[in-house]
DNA sequence: CGGATGTCAGTCTAACTGAGATTT
DNA sequence: CAAATCTCAGTTAGACTGACATCC
């Protein structure tokens, strides 16, 4: 009964290397106490200057709740600052400290030699080959994220 | 400052490639009442015939607990069974009934489906590249589970 | 009023940790 | 005795749902 070999098939492989690539984030970034959803968050403010919450979970593709939870771990480690909008009641404006940006070139640098490690096995034009194909693999409808 | 559009790192472009097909995975099985690891499960029976669920569990790449978990559910659905073994106190056997076994070529089906709809954007050349190159990429260490 | 924002409380899956009883 | 098997209870992260008060 030839159950086809999992380990052959596109969304196993997928899965596989995924796990791996994530699994090297989560421990580049431990090792500093954060988890990559951290990361994401002070990039996308060191981005894109002060930001709403709502922004930041559109710009993040998170729901507002978990933004709120990732604000607030951030927010204990005063690597950014919460306040209310003077121009909008609704709404916090969220702006990184001098610490939080400070903690970035370190960061950039534990996510770049993620990226070599788990390049590692491919040449170069295999590197660029891959990242060709992926692309074309991730969600054509508009809510891409 | 140039935080690096995150979108084009390979730790990136797998996390969504690999969202994409688990979620059409999760669907096409959902659509029958399971998950994926329930149809892992039931292949690696047929694959494997009677098998202890520790050993289950080394062959899927879970925790003992999780199985014991994942085997339940479908045994409430009649789709295998789950016995002492004579030969060894500790042990369960768990083996197919006919329901689980006649439910298999259902589920073979919908998982090409959900390979082919991945697949979907690359010629055939393309697909056997991102196969080698994926597969290059998996764990290389002894536990590649 | 409708719509957006932030908060609170809770569910669900996946992966995991620790403890304990039993058997080999 | 040590090692393997199975079970029970609990944790964590991620993504999600529904409800609510506030403000534009």
């Amino acid at each position: 009964m030839a159950t086809r070999p999992l380990a052959d098939l596109p969304t196993w492989l997928l899965s596989r290397a995924n796990r791996r690539a994530q699994g090297l984030l989560y421990d580049a970034f431990a090792e500093v106490g954060l988890r990559p959803v951290h990361y994401r968050t002070l990039a996308a403010l060191a981005d894109g200057g002060s930001l709403s919450q709502a922004e930041l979970g559109r710009r993040l593709g998170l729901d507002r709740k978990d933004v709120a939870v990732t604000l607030d771990q951030l927010a204990d480690r005063r690597l950014l600052r919460r306040r209310p909008d003077p121009d909008d009641g609704r709404r916090n404006v969220i702006t990184l400290t001098t610490t939080g940006l400070a903690l970035l070139p370190d960061l950039e640098r534990r996510l770049d030699a993620v990226q070599q490690e788990v390049l590692a096995p491919l040449s170069a034009n295999e590197r660029r080959t891959l990242q060709t194909l992926l692309r074309r693999l991730g969600p054509t409808d508009s809510r891409d994220r």
